[in-house]
This record gives structure tokens, sequence and C-alpha cells, in this order.
DNA sequence: CATAATTTTTCGTCCGGGCTAAAAGTCGGC
DNA sequence: GCCGACTTTTAGCCCGGACGAAAAATTATG
């Protein structure tokens, strides 16, 4: 029950899954370039890969026209989310791990740890919905309430914010954004976008700072009501 | 620092690893049919890693001879079986796992969890010294002290037993150990050993019990003073 | 000792999953 | 509608780690 067996997804798998599902977020048949340079494999490997992942019935692939999950490939990837968020999630609460340096470990555990270690590690979280970078975790059976915040770079000057979520993306970003306080839940106030895609200037903790694009892209937010102007509903303003 | 790099040896070669040191402690130097046995691979398969092991310096290799770890070999055994240990230890201790289901789901986890991870578990476990079968959790720097309690075949009729350790072995034989309240810490009077290989036949938790001699050899005991017959010392009677 | 039985190694293969170089397909610009 | 640029796939290769069959070494036996 606990262990794997040979219809199992094997590790490399597991890893295109999830990196299709990801790319699939923004664009949706995704590029075999896209993955290649997401996964940091060569454009031939993952053609390769693709063609294996569709005889499994993962993905539907039309050559040289990209892909996309199969149902049962949306199922595969989810369960693997799942996985990779639990354990954040416990690894935070309960093994001291920082917020920055806790995606690398579960990356690794996501592909050895059982449905019924993660379904323990939820149980004692209390079954959290969102895990430490306030990203919705899928549940055992595989249902997902997407949250689609604006980002940070989206949103005009002026208003205030609420960190929702910060992609859970590389170690450097995120201790970054931890030091300067922007995670899920701090208050921001957005101040001025600097022309030509420039950086975004935001005030957050009493402090001024500026933001480059990349950066504000990962942050994604709830508008909040002005403080002064008394303005908007808890959640009119989703753009 | 968490992530594992290219030198690190890999799944197999960890198993193998574990494997050796474990064969090692009842014959030096190693049989190929013995690893294969226990690996569950081919002889042929087994030839074949060991020779990779020896380039790599992790083993000392002699053609038909057998095979031993070399202190590099050992020292890394050492830290997949901290890593295993103390992984069981939390599993138990912080998830409720029962004894007999978390050796499979340790034995998975060892080859992905970091040094980090690992040190992680055993500080909030208090560092134990004792895995929860009662084997030793080598320390960090490689150290171990081994126990070599006799098995409780080995012991004679009369002699009052508490048991110190249960081989982490197959589920199978953990839970109808545990069912009979067999693990450390356990009170077992051994009443009388039936002939020629037989079965032993204890009394535990105040209920007679006939242990065949496959199981009586993975418990290893303690002798206790006799109850009434006022008998040898702690630590007397090595066999 | 010589020969039979057993163990171990070698040899040739296979599979998963990478890679590079070369070929083929797609697409934007004229 | 063709041409060049870019993307994608194919072809051929490698490596780790498994396999079975056959050969070689060791051990046991008469």
């Amino acid at each position: 029950m606990a262990t794997r067996q040979s219809g199992d997804p094997s590790h490399a798998v597991e890893d295109y899954l999830k990196a299709i599902r990801h790319l699939q977020r923004e664009s949706s048949p995704v590029s075999t370039t896209a993955l290649a340079q997401l996964l940091d494999r060569s454009p031939a490997s993952v053609t390769n890969m693709i063609k294996s992942l569709a005889e499994r019935g993962l993905v539907d692939y039309e050559p040289y026209h990209g892909v996309r999950l199969s149902e049962a490939g949306e199922l595969e990837a989810l369960r693997i989310i799942r996985r990779h968020r639990v354990i954040e999630a416990y690894l935070i609460e309960k093994l001291g791990y920082s917020w920055d340096r806790v995606h690398a470990e579960a990356e690794r555990l996501e592909h050895s740890a059982s449905d019924e270690l993660v379904e323990r590690m939820a149980e004692v979280l209390g079954h959290p919905e969102l895990d430490p970078h306030g990203s919705p975790i899928p549940t055992a059976k595989g249902e997902v309430t997407e949250l689609r915040h604006p980002a940070l770079s989206e949103v005009s000057a002026g208003a205030s914010v609420i960190v929702q979520e910060v992609s859970d993306a590389d170690e450097g970003r995120l201790r970054y954004l931890a030091e300067l306080g922007l995670y899920p839940g701090t208050l921001v106030e957005v101040m001025e976008h600097e022309p030509f895609e420039g950086p975004i200037r935001v005030r957050v903790g009493g402090r001024e700072r500026s933001l480059g694009r990349g950066l504000a892209e990962i942050v994604r937010v709830e508008l909040q009501d002005e403080a002064n102007d008394g303005g908007a509903s808890d959640d009119a303003a989703n753009n």
C-alpha cells in the first residue's frame, strides 16, 4: 500500500507533469522549448519524454504543436502538487524550515513520500488549505480552487494590498522577498510604477522599497479598502 | 547544501552499501549470492555493481572472494543507517506510524531526505540513541555503539529476559511480534527449547507462546535476575 | 587428485532517460 | 507563395543498472 509499485510514475515523469501543468497556466498547449527551459533539459530529451507520456495517456500530444495534460495527467499532477505543498507546510510548521529553504527539500521528498505519509502530515496540520506560500493545496481527491490573485505588478499606484501568494520559485528570490517582509498576510502600499516596465515602488512595513518587474510578478495580492479613501468592498477589485 | 549533488551515491548504491554492511555482521567478506538474495537482484547484477563500488573506493573487492566495505563505504553506510533510523523514530513518534509499517516508508525516505532534514528530526526527538526497534542510531559523525545482545533463541530455558532489540525485518514478522507484545522493554520468560532446532516456548504478558526459530533469532534480549532463583548478575550470561 | 557441483564473472541485451548533430516542419516577412 | 529563421523531431549515442546465458573459477567429493 505504501510502497511504490511498477505502474507508478517515475521521478522524471512526475517532474514533467508538474512542469507541464505549471506552464499550462500561462498558455495552454505547452511548447517543447518552454518545458526544456524550465526543466533544464535539451529539447530533444523533452520530445522523447513527451512521446512516452503520450503513450501512457498522461498527456495529449500533437507533434510540432505542443502538449497538454490529459485528465489522467492532470490528476496525477495534482497528487504530486498536493504532496509537495503538504510537505512544505509540514516542514515549516513542524521542523522549523525557513520559507526560502523549504522548496528544495519538498522537491525531493515529494517523489518518495507515500500517500499515507502525506495524509498523516496533513492530519497533524489540521488539513490546511493553503501552503506556506499561499498556494492552495489540492485535496486528496484532486480538487483545487485556483485563486488567481492579481500580481503586485498589475496593481495601480495608490492601492493598498495584502500579499496572498508568492510563487514557490527559486530560493534567492524568496529569501529576498522574505527579507523585505513580503509574504502572505503582509500589507503593501503601491506607490508608483516606473515607466517602461520599470520597477514598482512600494511601502511595506513602514519602509519604501523598489521591486523589479520579475519580483513584482510573482507576488500575488488582494486589494484592500483604501485607508483614507473609504473605497471598494473586500473582494470587489479582482484586477 | 540540502540538494543532492553529482558525487552523491545513487539510490541503488545506497541500498548496496546498507546490504553489504548488514551481511558483514554475520560473516565478513560478503558473497555475491548473499547480496543478490538480500537485494533481490541477479548475481550478475550484483557483480556489476560491486565492481562499480570498488572503483569508487566504497568497497574492497577481490573477485571470487567477496566484498567488504572500505572506510569510506562504512562511513557512507552509517550515514544512511542514521537517516533510516532517525526517520523511523520520527515517523512513529510524531506521525503515528505503527511499529510494523514504518520500515517501508523509511526505506524510501532515507534516499531523498537531506542531512538537514534528518538533523532537524533528530533535534525535535531529543537526539535519541535507539530507534523504535531498539537498534542504535549512529551519530551524525558516523559513530555507533554496537549492542550485540544475545538472541532470544540463544537464551537457556528458565531465564527471564527483557527484549532489547528486534531486527528491523519484514512487516509480517514485525506485526506478528507486535501482536505478541514482543517489542523492546517487554519481559519474557524462556520456558523451554523444543529439541532439534524446534520452537521455543516463552511466557510473555502472562500468556504462553511458542516461537519458531526464525522469529526467536531476530529478538535480541538482555538477561534479568531470576525472579525466584536469585541468580545471575545483570550482564553475566552472554552465552 | 580429478571431476562434479556450485559460485562468480563475463558477455551481450534491454530499458529509462539523458545528450548532440542533423533533418524536418512551421511560420513570419516580403 | 517562397525563403529564411526558428522550433521540433529524428537519429545515433551514452550511462546507470538491471537481466539471462555461457564461461570461468572455486569448492566439494570420491
